[in-house]
DNA sequence: TGAAAGTATGAATATATGTTCATATATTAA
DNA sequence: TTAATATATGAACATATATTCATACTTTCA
């Protein structure tokens, strides 16, 4: 499956031209359901943010409040309530009230093994 | 550095209210360069998109051509080259020519770990 | 050398995204 | 209950992004 196809086997399909039928059947074989390239995207896309990855990075290091993100952020409370919304909708983070303060958290290890993941792509 | 702080410490910084003094500094002393938020921001934004992933996703199991891709992606040839100029200028994939035709594959092994990781998280 | 195939790219347009501002909600203290 | 604090949210605006269309580049073959 991982060896380069031969151009000869250029045939039609659909319309488009210059296809390799074999290559894309199996492509077509091992897709996942489009529902699961939709979820990732999103969740890609909530950490495709340099706020929201500093606020992801901060959590990982231990639970914060909105206040405490927005010093840190050098940004406003509104923004960062924004950010925290997106993320909570996509489980990235979770939050425990106490008193008036509610204190955000890393919801799983997914979120540390992503970025970590990420810092050695980008540091090669 | 992890259990919650008491609201207690809250003072004043840089005229933002509402702040855990200790903790913001704690975060501030593990942060990363900011290049990294940036670097890392946009390689999770190339793999923030539905087509991209299921390009990308199509590469892990072998390399295809432009054409294999589009057809697979029922999408235009420009739409997959300009997709693929992303993720090029992003280090995900990496191209041979054999003739007038362009094999794309994975450049890493990153992109697979990535892309596994979340949809563990999606599918919890 | 010219033509065709495969791919790349710039510009334009439509849509998506992030922040700000104003306002609403929830909790506590007076 | 009222005021104050902490946070959430909707609308609006500015910017970013993805696709399309037209065109250019590169390789092969006649």
């Amino acid at each position: 499956m991982t060896e380069p196809f031969d151009a000869d086997e250029q045939q039609d399909l659909c319309g488009v031209r210059c296809v390799h039928k074999e290559r894309i059947a199996s492509a077509r074989s091992i897709a996942l359901p489009a529902g699961e390239y939709e979820a990732m995207a999103a969740l890609f896309k909530a950490m495709g943010d340099p706020n929201r990855l500093r606020i992801l990075w901060a959590l990982g290091h231990g639970e914060m409040c909105v206040c405490d993100l927005a010093a840190h952020l050098e940004s406003s409370e509104s923004a960062v309530s924004h950010q925290l919304r997106l993320l909570r909708q996509l489980a990235l983070v979770s939050n425990r009230r106490q008193g008036q303060v509610l204190y955000y958290r890393l919801n799983d290890d997914h979120v540390h093994t992503l970025i970590h993941m990420a810092l050695e792509h980008i540091r090669e």
